[in-house]
DNA sequence: TATAAGATCATCGCATGCAATTTGGTACAC
DNA sequence: GTGTACCAAATTGCATGCGATGATCTTATA
């Protein structure tokens, strides 16, 4: 529309650097947001005040919202726009058993493969995790998940990058869900020996203490606890939309 | 443009039924024509052209072919618009890598929790793939990756059922590359093995020969003897490049 | 003849307009 | 007071136009 607001757009996203396209850095904002539940589960994301907010036209926010609904971090209903994704406690269940899976398959790799400049930057980032391990929740959460899909990226399989950084973003928003938010000491340990577990090359011993590790994740999550959050998760639904209850 | 093409694309995808969004059948078209090799690697998918064939803009067209690179079955470069795959054997590699660690744990779910009518439903997948053995390469390649997906949408995960959707995909499209053709009669075979195993709820038995399976169909896409198959992975670009130039 | 610079053309990236669908509200009848 | 029909506002679905980017072909010069 008007070029003043193109130009801002253009001169806004600063440090994403000159590549990245536009819809990446609404993607990437809208990710963080959700994640960081600035956006709360169940909340409309209507195309064009969203691209009004970022300069750019429909087009490209719908973009970037296609590829969160692919990440299932929001819904798209036929002709009722986007909403925030509200995963119900099945669907957070199954998206862990696929991650557990997912990275047996990462450790099992990288077990004895990491070099010297790998090893650093895992420490770095645990490094990071303790250090926001007193700030807030979600950040946190958002830190935890890096730890992960950092690894995984370090297989140089590129499609098990992808599947892992996706289970990640879901386990995040379940995370912020579900989650008790006082739990993300013992994570940053768990990091820490599953590192030193890779280093030596014990994979069977990294692939339990991946194992174990991601259930501890999970069993923060109130997924262990079955009977427990299935209140919540028969509610949630009902109060936020009331008559899409299919499955 | 003109309504007779609209007419007729609208006419066209006959068992798709009322419902079917244009770029679902799109996206369908597209991703049929691709595993069953009408349209080959490398070739160039411009959009209006497409657009044109299905009688629809290239908005639509567009959406669908950035479904098809999700999936790893197009290459979408940044302003040249978007070409049939061409993975190479290294990706391959990574490809049956993850297949095999996923289907594993569809197996795993699914050992002696099948009902008497999902047996009779992979009976009679099997049964179709038996009765293609023996037509063109293609078809039979299709039809085994439909076992595969149909097993893992009997899981009830719907991610994982995407995952392994996704992976069968992509295997499609590299055992069109690099499969040997006369190589199907003995998947059916294993996969019969397979749903005894399930049947009888023995999950170690069926992981192992899932396992097992799916290492023969990568050894039968020439990735198993990793010297070999290098030849035609770098030759076969320029063959198809030349039938490109004719087209 | 071969190389390099420039012009031309095809194709994509993105914004925007219009039609279609859904939603929420209001009026009216029962 | 409940239920139905209808209307208006909001929002998405899709097509298309314009500018931009990269590919190809031409031409000039060494």
């Amino acid at each position: 529309m008007s070029p003043g607001l193109a130009l801002k757009a253009k001169a806004d996203p600063r440090s994403e650097a000159k590549k990245g396209s536009r819809v990446q850095s609404i993607y990437h904002a809208l990710r963080s947001a959700i994640l960081e539940q600035a956006l709360r589960p169940g909340m409309k994301l209507p195309e064009d005040t969203i691209g009004e907010q970022f300069g750019v036209s429909r087009t490209l926010v719908r973009e970037a919202l296609k590829r969160l609904a692919v990440e299932g971090l929001i819904e798209l209903k036929p002709n009722r726009g986007a909403s925030v994704a509200y995963p119900t406690l099945d669907e957070a269940r199954d998206v862990f058993e696929v991650r557990r899976t997912l990275e047996r398959l990462v450790v099992q790799s990288l077990a004895g493969r990491l070099s010297q400049a790998q090893i650093v930057l895992l420490e770095t980032c645990i490094q990071n995790e303790d250090d926001a391990r007193d700030r807030d929740g979600p950040e946190s959460i958002r830190l935890a998940g890096e730890f992960h899909t950092l690894l995984s990226g370090m297989t140089g399989n590129a499609l098990l990058d992808r599947y892992v950084q996706e289970v990640c973003s879901r386990c995040s928003l379940i995370l912020a869900l579900y989650g008790r938010p006082h739990s993300s000491e013992c994570a940053v340990n768990e990091h820490r020996q599953l590192v030193d577990a890779l280093r030596q090359g014990d994979a069977d011993k990294a692939m339990t203490l991946m194992d174990r590790h991601l259930e501890d994740v999970a069993a923060r999550a109130a997924l262990a606890p079955r009977g427990s959050g299935d209140i919540r998760d028969l509610l949630a639904p009902y109060a936020l939309k009331q008559g899409l209850a299919k499955r």
